[in-house]
DNA sequence: AATGGGCTAATGGTCAGACCATCGGCAGTT
DNA sequence: AACTGCCGATGGTCTGACCATTAGCCCATT
């Protein structure tokens, strides 16, 4: 294993490649290797099926226990999916990217600030992005998510999950399928704290609220419609803006 | 882990949440998610010693096959370092997944466009919040690793880790630790395109590259040091632009 | 002929027990 | 005081077993 590898230091001064001292160990890691390259390489597929365990112990020369925690480990990365019964099969890679997004996500701490700041970043180029590629089926489906909006201002849970969907339907108008992963993480993370502002105050303050939104969100989606980049990216920054205020305020 | 959650279908009609038909197998998956949020929460800190194998299968009530499927998952993503005759550490690095970024060859080219387009995102905006709030310290390293290219145009193994330095250094400079690591994410995922449009032209070429790149990111330190956002957004605007353009020319 | 139920083999998921090489510390010897 | 050898703890690996799920088949029922 070992971590390090080149990682260049600072407080030093110079560089220092430190070249492994390493050890050989781990047969998992090494069938990891060996199966992340088959991969690489093509000889295993998108959606393949590789032999059963107990069959690649003996291909590999190895016990069921080192097989399996390579297998493990490429499932947990996404690269890999085991199903009971039936085999283990290759993820397509658009898993394995989404995998380990989550997993870096997790790690870090996160302060509501960070991801409102990160959220405001992706949303924007969401924005941005989407008036210029949308595809009338992509302004369709937002649009009906506008709508759906615009009919359940009384039920405040349907009206957020129309919400959080033309959102994610921005996202995913971009064709950019990382910018649609990230979207729903950072979005899933702020959930709980966008929900306690509109569950919170007086029924007044919410109808306002929500009257609002809509306004920003009418702006938000005429400027996808008329195709013009720069003026979707500043209504959806000004909507995220007084949005995240909003939550700030209900720290 | 999970994925999906709240991702709405539209291709139907309507809104309908498929709820998860699914399963909470996989003990180790838990086992993980366990550990991972210990981490994250600190209670288990860099460096610390996790009880030993045995042990733990008896705290998690599992045998010690799911125990240690786990372990080695965490250690593969380089989150743990398990020492034969000592015991099981929390690695000291904050490298997490950093070897396993490395197989971005499982990507297929879209993918690796949306990347770019994706770090051109998250650094453009790195570069503009650096500009606000990074503190003396923080432009003193960014410097430092500047320099470092400066001082190794010759040796490209060297210039690329010291490139990629200063790049991890304006990320961290912005005070945000979700646009710090999604950078440093991206990057890896590409480290080895950039590192492949650097190793294969011809030695006039290469040169010509390195100059560009140092000029750019005088520039992009120019604007960092003078404290002007729009500037520094611009400056690695152009920057990355660039470099993905080339990167794009190698697929 | 089509349907449905039950049997069986294959498969991934899990467990318990065993052995090995390595490491750290301790006791005993020099 | 320094060296030596032993022993227990630990991660790494192997084996054989059992379970739950799945798919395919045969067969009785409709």
């Amino acid at each position: 294993m070992e971590t390090q590898e080149s990682a260049v230091q600072v407080t030093g001064s110079r560089v220092l490649h430190d070249l492994q001292p390493v050890s050989r160990s781990s047969l998992s890691g090494e069938i990891v290797e060996q199966i992340v390259d088959l991969i690489s390489r093509e000889v295993l597929k998108s959606g393949e099926r590789l032999p059963a365990e107990r069959e690649l112990c003996k291909r590999f020369g190895v016990g069921r226990t080192s097989l399996r925690e390579a297998l493990r480990s490429l499932t947990m990365m996404g690269v890999l999916d085991g199903q009971v019964g039936k085999g283990t099969f290759v993820c397509s890679n658009r898993n394995y990217l989404d995998r380990t997004l989550q997993w870096g996500f997790l790690f870090d701490r996160k302060t509501v600030q960070d991801l409102e700041e990160t959220r405001l970043m992706l949303e924007t180029q969401a924005a941005f992005l989407s008036a210029e590629r949308a595809r009338p089926v992509d302004l369709e489906d937002i649009e009906v998510a506008f709508e759906g909006m615009e009919n359940s201002t009384g039920q405040l849970e349907s009206f957020l999950e129309y919400d959080l969907q033309y959102h994610m339907l921005i996202a995913r108008a971009t064709q950019n399928s990382i910018i649609g992963t990230l979207s729903r993480m950072t979005r899933g993370y702020l959930k709980q704290w966008i929900k306690s502002v509109l569950a919170d105050p007086s029924a007044a303050e919410v109808q306002k609220r929500v009257q609002l939104t809509l306004l920003q969100h009418r702006r938000i989606l005429d400027a996808l419609k008329s195709g013009t980049p720069e003026e979707a990216r500043e209504a959806m920054s000004q909507h995220i803006i007084s949005s995240s205020v909003d939550v700030r305020k209900h720290l």
